[in-house]
RNA sequence: GCGCCUGUAGCUCAGGGGAUAGAGCAACGGUUUCCUAAACCGUAGGUCGCAGGUUCGAAUCCUGCCAGGCGUACCA
């Protein structure tokens, strides 16, 4: 947070207070800057606006009582100008207020600037931003989409702040995948299909073959499953008898309760596991292919192999479909309004492969182990491995090489991945091989985000048990948005007075923003609940509430006939007397506050909560300041400037998240 | 077994060393001759999973335990 702060001119409060503080404590202190991270916002109003809580572990350090230290630091303090007389209060906290006259003459100079004032990052860096990667040809789901609303929001704030931002879309376009879409199309194609709708068709082709690979699969690891279910039993057993010989002892008791959850767990594995069997074999169609293509498995592999060692007509497919399932994809990023600077798919990589490998090798970072080349890391029990017992290459090969590809062609400063965090581990593995490797002043982070869950806490999945398409997800949002959108027009106090057609554009903006903002708006390390519903709020921490707002502004611009760039260059000034004014008015403020915030800790939620913080006080100061009816001419100029601002930044803070705002809704 | 994540109001979630732990939904009560009432204001609701520890101060940091999720070398 401290490296962005501004000048003295900054309208970013808490960093002004920060320098103002550094110059009061330097006297005091070799280094202040800890001290100046505990000056924050105050948690209760009656506090004032910001609190510095330095004055208990500065007052232990030097040993003196924390009041005294407090009360030395504010008789140097100079704030003057931008503070009521600081306060000490309780064992030495500083309470501030800010003047009413400094946030109206702030809010003057927001007002006037492009960018509402933020103030741009002190030192621009270079960020390589990895997210969406969806696989071609599989169905993108509601994972992906968490991936790409929370990249694409990172991306669009840390370019606003300044910095260099490459969004690099790490497109899965070789894999294993391609290996069973050749065997499907060799084997399987439906040609009048395939010619009416090349991606349906291929999406059927891989899940055809997808389900025929794993029933073989399954049906090959039931022995062993088998055998170690016996051998659970056994073990639980025995442990079932020792705890009821020692039944005081609780080691024993709870071991014995171990192995018996873990059997349950085996036996339910293994009845999982013959159901999808039995549901393949009981099928006439089903049960045939699989009857006829008795090593698909290996089939695939070689399919897949061939096409990585240059064969002619694999790769003749693989060209051919690969444009369709890009076109496919790219239907999904225009309606959800997202853009990439590069898509460089794991194909882009595949010539540096054996390279990479080689050079891991020679420079003693990787070794062979059990046939595979591995890469092994202190404190890891498992090693990344870079090239498999039978030559093929892995993901982690190709991480490694896009690492040093990024490296050459842009030097960032970081990469960050927007990946589930299912593979955290992978990321750790492949960040401490990319450390050994000599890529040690690079930032390299795995921005991790939960599981979708449905109502049910199980990962988000339709009824049937399908995972949930992307394109049906946001039909569906947009067609319950239409509904919230309807009946809110039907319910204005002066009758409804938007025309059906737009009522389904502004579903669009509606319904899509409601979706993307769900994503963002939680923690993202946490898994969240799925919930159109909640999602589509007018109340709480939604999109549509925040859209409302917006909406709420721009009817009064209309109603009042305000003509917005005549009011901003009216010269007209901000006057906060109404606490309700005044309130909404730091919250504009803060705004470069909340971004700083954003772009340090990767987390589009802390936006989120600023943003509803702002469009509540919004909607407080609307019920309690009339605008167009206020008293006089000076405040109503004074209130229409404030909702402009509002406006602003509403539809700032919001474009910054990748959603749209409607002029009336 | 080991590793990572999670556990906060009935539900969904914020807060991740600072003063009395917050919001939305649900419940209860109030506000409309007034710029969008699907709004606003208020009431009620909590051993912050449990137990220790560090600290002037712990929901927050550390240790142990409990519960759930995920992962655990040749898929991505």
């Amino acid at each position: 947070m401290l490296k962005n702060s501004g000048g003295p001119s900054s309208m970013n409060i808490l960093a002004v207070l920060q320098e103002r503080f550094r110059a009061a404590l330097a006297p005091l202190v070799e280094d202040p800057t800890d001290l100046l991270t505990m000056i924050r916002p105050s948690g209760d109003p009656k506090f004032g606006d910001y609190q510095a809580n330095f004055a208990m572990p500065l007052g232990k350090k030097l040993g003196k009582p924390p009041h005294d230290v407090a009360a030395e630091v504010v008789a140097k303090l100079e704030v003057d100008d931008l503070c009521d007389p600081p306060e000490v209060a309780g064992p030495g906290f500083i309470n501030l207020r800010v003047k009413d006259s400094w946030l109206a003459e702030a809010a003057g100079r927001a007002l006037a600037s492009e960018r509402l004032d933020v103030t741009p990052a002190a030192q621009p860096r270079t960020y390589i931003l990895d997210y969406s990667s969806p696989n071609v040809a599989k169905p993108m789901h509601v994972g992906h989409i968490r991936s790409t609303v929370i990249g694409d929001s990172l991306k669009r704030t840390l370019k606003f702040l300044g910095h260099r931002v490459i969004a690099d879309n790490h497109i899965g376009d070789w894999g294993t995948q391609f290996g069973m879409i050749i065997y499907g199309f060799k084997n399987f194609l439906d040609r009048a299909a395939y010619q009416q709708e090349a991606v349906t068709e291929l999406g059927r082709l891989y899940r055809l073959v997808n389900r025929l690979v794993s029933h073989l699969e399954a049906k090959q690891s039931l022995p062993a499953l088998r055998e170690q279910i016996e051998k659970q039993r056994a073990e639980s057993a025995r442990q079932a008898a020792a705890a009821k010989q020692t039944p005081a002892d609780k080691n024993i008791a709870k071991a014995a309760r171990r192995a018996e959850g873990n059997l349950k767990e085996l036996e339910a594995a293994l009845k999982e596991r013959e159901a999808g069997i039995a549901a393949i074999e009981n099928d006439p169609e089903l049960s045939k292919l699989a009857a006829a293509h008795p090593d698909i498995d290996k089939s695939v592999l070689a399919e897949t192999a061939k096409l990585h060692h240059g064969d002619e007509e694999n790769l003749r497919l693989w060209r051919e479909f690969l444009p369709p399932c890009l076109a496919d994809i790219q239907k999904i990023y225009d309606r959800l309004g997202v853009t990439f600077d590069e898509t460089l798919g794991e194909s882009f990589y595949h010539d540096r492969l054996p390279g990479v490998v080689e050079e891991m090798i020679s420079r003693g970072i990787a070794r062979e182990s059990d046939g595979a080349i591995c890469v092994f890391l202190a404190g890891q029990p498992a090693p990344l491995v870079i090239r498999k017992q039978d030559g093929a290459f892995l993901y982690g090969t190709t991480d490694l090489a896009t690492i040093q590809y990024r490296m050459e062609r842009w030097k960032p400063d970081a990469i960050l991945y927007v990946v589930d965090h299912r593979q955290s581990l992978h990321f750790e593995q492949l960040f401490g091989a990319a450390r050994a490797w000599g890529y040690d002043q690079l930032e390299l982070q795995h921005i991790a985000f939960g599981t979708v869950l449905g109502d049910d806490g199980r990962p988000f999945k339709t009824r049937s048990g399908d995972t949930v398409g992307l394109e049906g997800l946001l039909d569906e949002a947009v067609r319950r948005a239409l509904e919230v959108v309807r009946t809110g027009d039907e319910h204005k106090p002066s009758g409804a007075e938007i025309a059906a057609e737009q009522q389904e554009v502004i579903a669009e903006v509606v319904g899509t923003g409601a979706l993307k903002y769900a994503d963002l708006a939680t923690n993202r390390t946490s898994d969240y609940t799925f919930s159109y519903d909640r999602m589509l709020a007018m109340n709480g921490n939604t999109a549509t509430y925040m859209q409302y707002a917006y909406a709420r502004v721009r009817s009064i611009f209309a109603r009042g006939d305000v003509d917005v760039a005549k009011l901003r260059a009216s010269g007209g000034a901000i006057d906060l007397a109404h606490p309700a004014e005044r309130s909404l008015a730091i919250g504009i403020l803060q705004f470069s506050e909340a971004l700083a915030q954003t772009a340090a800790d990767y987390r589009p939620n802390l936006l989120t909560a600023y943003l509803y913080e702002v469009a509540n006080r919004y909607s407080t100061f609307f019920e309690q300041c009339p605008v167009l009816k206020a008293p006089d001419e000076k405040t109503k100029t004074s209130r229409l400037l404030l909702c402009d601002l509002t406006a602003r930044t509403l539809k700032q803070g919001l474009e910054l998240l990748g959603i749209e705002v409607v002029e009336k809704m």
